[in-house]
DNA sequence: TGAATAGTGTCTGTGAGACAATATTAT
DNA sequence: ATAATATTGTCTCACAGACACTATTCA
């Protein structure tokens, strides 16, 4: 083997093609909020935790549902990669955008050897002006779930997707599980783990940080506010006891919201500088 | 192009070089625990937190110290290759793993485009019955941190490793800083910045997790518990409230450990099963 | 005996869970 | 008037911070 006496030698001679291609793609679980609106006029709108997919238009898995994704580019990095992803998906920048883990078993995509780093986008939707593109959907997130499973349907208004999760404890000083896909018909690749691992991942994060507000619009009662965190945490919360944990976060104004057949609220706002 | 009718037509035909070709590496933060002796008969060990570095003897950044880490095999999962890498550097198995996260900066890597996924590693160091292979050494790390900066001190008795990290708010809900090495003489790579981010990892899972068992020997006396939660948070602890947090995640035994010149203290034991 | 660690008691203030009570609107 | 939501008050209990106190060992 030859002696290099520099850094600068050794790169010219060096032979990339030695080492094994992988291909890199970047998923995005681009998570969002939907009201539904009620027949009751006295109601609040009903609110749904939901998910954009795209229906895939090319083999592998051709006519199934994924999240939006695509591969990296060779002079791009992964975070870039999943920006311009979420671009061309919400057509809206300035996204709430986080990396939350990397897939690489070596057979998670038929073609060849992928590596898929998935990312979490969290958007509010009132900012979508465009109606969502092409193949693209949102799908309304129902969860049920217990130690061993994970059961999750999905629902656009007029397709069902269900899929079902086996979950064995791996590592219990953490509390991390293993996860198995034990039903699924209608979504491609792994994207039935990459899902139930983000949701779960977002959930921890509500608890203890302000990433919510990433899904409200700038002016938000308090109703709605804890409306969300109900619909994602899937179970109701107190009223008193959630106004005490947000009341440092937020800052009410002067705009009221009115025309329900109740009680007007207060519309708040995003404190985001405070000690 | 051509239209395929199934899902095989279509893969037999693949052709999987169209798609830029990454490497793909794993990083691993194997982080423990290391005892000194200390002259007064009566003090106790004092207590440093420790990381495994190598020292790298090919370019690039020959002769720079690094994380263990190593090539993906095109047929190998990502943490498969962790784990075989882990059992070169230590000898050992059954060492607690995580995935932290992903680092895929174009420029990264001075010879291709490579793609690093960093693990965390946990070990207690009495396990290791064999001496820390030819390369390999344990560097007692210390931390100074504000709001700007990170300075960390990496000391294994014979050489002191320095670097300094500057943190810029990026996102504001969840608390999540842009970090950027501004000064860095003798570690490889970006690898201060998988450090860095791979600490404070640990620190939050050390507040809501048994994490920290994991770098624990079978039995251990309460004091030596604190000390590792201290030396790690880098912060003293009041000792009444760390036994009320602990109390349920430990059980007593009837051993006890004499031999210092004060009090003897009962040895304590993980309690893994508990509602 | 005294230095050092082990282990416990207790006071105080904060904050969460639970439930009750009051306020305000459109039909 | 009523259904529905908005908002606040308060009681209790659990727990964290802080400090003090007692216990035990070995050179």
């Amino acid at each position: 083997m030859k002696e290099y006496k520099t850094e600068e030698e050794f790169l010219r001679d060096y032979d990339a093609s030695q080492f094994d291609p992988f291909s890199l793609t970047s998923d995005i679980l681009i998570f969002s909020v939907s009201d539904e609106l009620q027949e009751n006029y006295r109601k609040l709108n009903k609110k749904y935790f939901s998910i954009l997919l795209v229906k895939r238009n090319t083999y592998p898995y051709k006519d199934k549902w994924c999240l939006p994704g695509g591969f990296v580019k060779i002079d791009e990095d992964i975070e870039e990669a999943a920006e311009r992803i979420l671009k061309v998906e919400t057509n809206i920048e300035d996204i709430y955008l986080e990396q939350l883990y990397t897939y690489g078993n070596p057979k998670r995509d038929p073609r060849m050897r992928v590596i898929s780093t998935s990312y979490m986008a969290l958007i509010d939707k009132n900012r979508l002006n465009v109606d969502v593109t092409k193949n693209a959907s949102w799908f309304n997130v129902m969860i049920l779930e217990d130690e061993r499973r994970t059961d999750v349907t999905l629902d656009n208004g007029n397709e069902i997707i269900r899929f079902k999760i086996k979950k064995t404890l791996k590592e219990k000083t953490t509390d991390r599980y293993k996860y198995e896909i034990i039903e699924n018909e209608k979504l491609a690749f792994d994207h039935p783990l990459v899902i139930v691992s983000g949701i779960s991942r977002l959930k921890n994060k509500l608890e203890y940080t302000d990433i919510v507000f990433n899904m409200m619009p700038t002016y938000f009662t308090l109703g709605e506010l804890q409306q969300v965190y109900e619909v994602i945490l899937g179970k109701k919360l107190l009223d008193p006891a959630f106004r005490r944990i947000i009341k440092d976060k937020v800052e009410k104004t002067d705009k009221m919201q009115t025309g329900g057949g109740h009680r007007p609220s207060a519309l708040f706002r995003y404190k985001s500088f405070r000690e």
